[in-house]
DNA sequence: CTGAAAGCGCTTACAG
DNA sequence: CTGAAAGCGCTTACAG
């Protein structure tokens, strides 16, 4: 039994194996050397007493390391929670504890996350902007490393990891172009945030600017989605074809369409994005621009790693998207 | 600008105060009464330096505060998401930093994290056990408290917070029969779980015993589910409905009935559990048992609060649900 | 290779 | 009401 009856702490190692907490720390650490017959007796006490570091006193004595702060918009949204779930294969791998913030997309709840980041005295951060303009000044102040997923930030100079969108909206485009389609509208995310111009960019390049329609903005919420899907409907009654640039605002639209009793695809084609065919109850043929989070979370994960806990230059890391045509079961 | 450039540390609060250290953490704190004079020296200090406590070492000094864990099979399934958003509203009104693990149904995933929180140090656990035969030793013998949630663990006396699924079961039972359904197949979780035998058991209560014609066990999968209504088609050509106890599977079970041609609910009707019509493309009209997983999480992080960090003698806290009828845009 | 000791940034008895 | 000092559990120069 040790000391206090909870847990075993360094000292009680150090006085079972006969050595001293500094050579308990070494062999632990494994950076320096040291001997084997010490080795073996450290390793044996700490078997024996199931002897677990306390992390809260190593952060504190070697700062910015094991911990990091992933802080989201909304982590009920599957895309977050894929890019979560990346981070968190990585942070595994180097033993590192993740903290998740979600901020409601509401600036002040991400000051405090930020803020409880720093005092945790995390190793790094990645942040899913809720809009380009977040503040995160206090963070660039500190020199914690941070990595910015799925968005950029306008003010700030910071690495970016997320899907090559311009990329994206030019394969919606060539795929409504290839199918024929002459009047199709777009539902997009808010004016002020430019990678969803970057999406729409890139349907431009693809397609004669008169096929578009109309281009209507959303919050991209379902909700947000289904009533743009609406005014779309309303002021072009004779719509071919709709391209959506976010996977809620995508659901809102079709469940608009179902609502009008409008067929897709007879009635209106749907090019969506970030569509996860896995989680529908039924098939719908719609064409899809699929990111892979898992993945954004994973390279955001390993840029922090490589960063070597400095704080890198700007740098903007672009994935590939992914057409799938017509989804169903 | 401060010490090393980087944070203020309470010294250097102190100092610019021109009072202690231990007055700055008194006025912090705000449990000691420190004169008026100087609480208004250190706020202002405070406010200059855009001071921010360093939570490490704060914890280092008085384990057990401000960080939880909170560990989940499926961070991608949103039943767990919200109970998360749920968990963190509340931890966010203390002031509590709840950081996530992910076993992916792996014990020795589970074995990682609650090692992780153990040095993490933290102020309570909640866990959403990925089996009933979970292995939670190393947390009791460390009296950290600890809730479960959405399932109770078979060998230990842990307080839990889960939605009353004998209920549900009734529920369930009571709607198939009130709409005269005689040749009912039923898709559960893993036999060796007990939460499914209870909506099971609940299920029996409302409906007499022959009208159940089949059931089948899932691995709470979409896959498992499609795969066990196929087994329920293939040899009851007749069912007439199906009651699916979970909520990927009853996915899985809907697309496996649509892959078949056949129609919800004319050749077969469905009551599901836990479905979002919120996150549906298209509106199928579908019964559904559902909880309130952000209110679970909710409760299970009051429940921790409560316990005034010490741990609790066994406690099921049981919270109702809701059966929605047939679902539809 | 090994240990004694200082120190990370707080909080909290202990005096006064 | 206030401060000097000890101590939380580690790591890491510094000596030897």
């Amino acid at each position: 039994m040790i000391g206090h009856g909870v847990t075993a702490r360094i000292q009680d190692v150090a006085a079972q194996a006969g050595v001293s907490t500094a050579t308990v720390s070494r062999v632990l650490s494994g950076v320096d050397n040291v001997s084997e017959a010490l080795t073996e007796r450290v390793w044996k006490a700490v078997t024996d007493l199931d002897y677990r570091p306390n992390r809260v006193a190593r952060r504190l004595r070697r700062p910015g390391r094991e911990m990091w702060a992933l802080i989201v918009p909304d982590v009920e949204n599957r895309f977050f929670t894929s890019v979560a779930r990346g981070v968190e294969e990585v942070a595994n791998e180097y033993d590192i504890t993740v903290f998740i913030g979600n901020t409601d997309y509401d600036p002040d709840r991400l000051k405090r996350y930020l803020s409880t980041a720093l005092a945790e005295q995390v190793a790094g951060i990645i942040l899913a902007p809720s809009s380009p303009t977040d503040d995160v000044s206090d963070v660039l102040a500190s020199q914690i490393p941070i990595v910015t997923v799925d968005q950029t930030l306008t003010s700030r100079s910071l690495t970016t990891v997320m899907t090559d969108h311009y990329e994206g909206g030019r394969m919606a485009g060539q795929h409504l172009r290839d199918r024929g389609y002459e009047r199709i509208g777009v539902i997009a995310g808010p004016q002020h945030s430019p990678e969803w111009n970057t999406r729409l960019e890139g349907l431009q390049s693809s397609i004669s600017p008169e096929s578009i329609v109309a281009t209507e903005r959303g919050d991209n919420r379902v909700g947000g989605g289904g009533t743009a899907m609406g005014r779309l409907l309303d002021t072009h009654p004779d719509l071919e074809a709709v391209f959506v640039t976010n996977n809620l605002m995508t659901i809102g639209a079709l469940r608009e369409i179902d609502l009008r009793a409008l067929r897709v695809p007879e009635d209106v084609y749907v090019v969506g994005y970030d569509l996860n065919s896995q989680e529908w109850t039924r098939a719908v043929p719609v064409s899809t621009v699929n990111q892979d989070p898992r993945r954004i979370g994973e390279v955001a994960a390993r840029t922090l790693i490589d960063s070597g806990g400095l704080p890198q230059e700007r740098h903007t890391i672009l994935l590939e998207p992914h057409l799938e045509e017509s989804i169903a079961l």
